[in-house]
DNA sequence: TTAACATTCAACCAAAGGGTTGACTATATT
DNA sequence: AATATAGTCAACCCTTTGGTTGAATGTTAA
């Protein structure tokens, strides 16, 4: 379970494109800063601030090595994402199969 | 499968602690807007800006009756970001079993 | 027909978001 | 020791966001 600020934090850092493409491109393994800024047509610094965000979101960690850094993917908070989305999801299902039974009856009793 | 517009959206709607609140309140069916507003201790105008949010992510819709207007919930957007987490969930899932078996393995032959 | 009600529209404000550039820090390389 | 490299920090610029208040619109009720 994740407390509405920490949900806050993932559902916003996922909700821009430009993060959504590295936590994909994280899928090769870590990669360093300038190694993930690369493809991007935004400046080395814009990235360099997507990724705070995605660490404030604990979506990466990062692992300082001399000079470089190098950002890995973290699992934890798309989890409790998915989580809450699930469990909304079923809670509505329900409603709306409830609705539909009710819905079905009325049409009976007609 | 939604467009990267339209997941933006969605988790941007969902990013925020009012518009999940109302998502939930809607579970008692479709709802009038002052109604709707009542609990929150912000303007109704503040409350009907959310619902224009809710509005434009096709989380909700409209059905003008009259001086009242009816919100209700409309699950396809959930569906969709659920989607798209669970993939990614699933994609992310094989990839750390594959680096944990390299590692086990990698223990193995020491 | 006047008054109350439900809701939005418009203008405004402060804070945050996403981008830029330029300077700075720290580590490598020569 | 000098220089290049990796990355952040800081300041700035727009635009968006989340909120406010006040006026406008349309609908119902007295």
């Amino acid at each position: 379970m994740s407390t509405p600020r920490t949900l806050d934090r993932t559902l916003t850092a996922l909700a821009d494109p430009t993060r959504r493409t590295i936590l994909q491109r994280l899928s090769a393994g870590e990669m360093r800063v300038t190694e993930l800024a690369r493809p991007f047509s935004m400046s080395l610094n814009a990235v360099s601030k997507h990724i705070l965000v995605l660490e404030r979101a604990r979506l990466v960690k990062r692992r300082r090595l001399g000079r470089e850094h190098f950002i890995s993917y973290r699992p934890e908070p798309l989890d409790a994402a998915a989580a809450w989305i699930e469990e909304t999801r079923n809670f509505w299902a329900s409603r709306l199969d409830t609705l539909e039974r009710l819905l079905r009856e009325e049409d009976k009793n007609k």
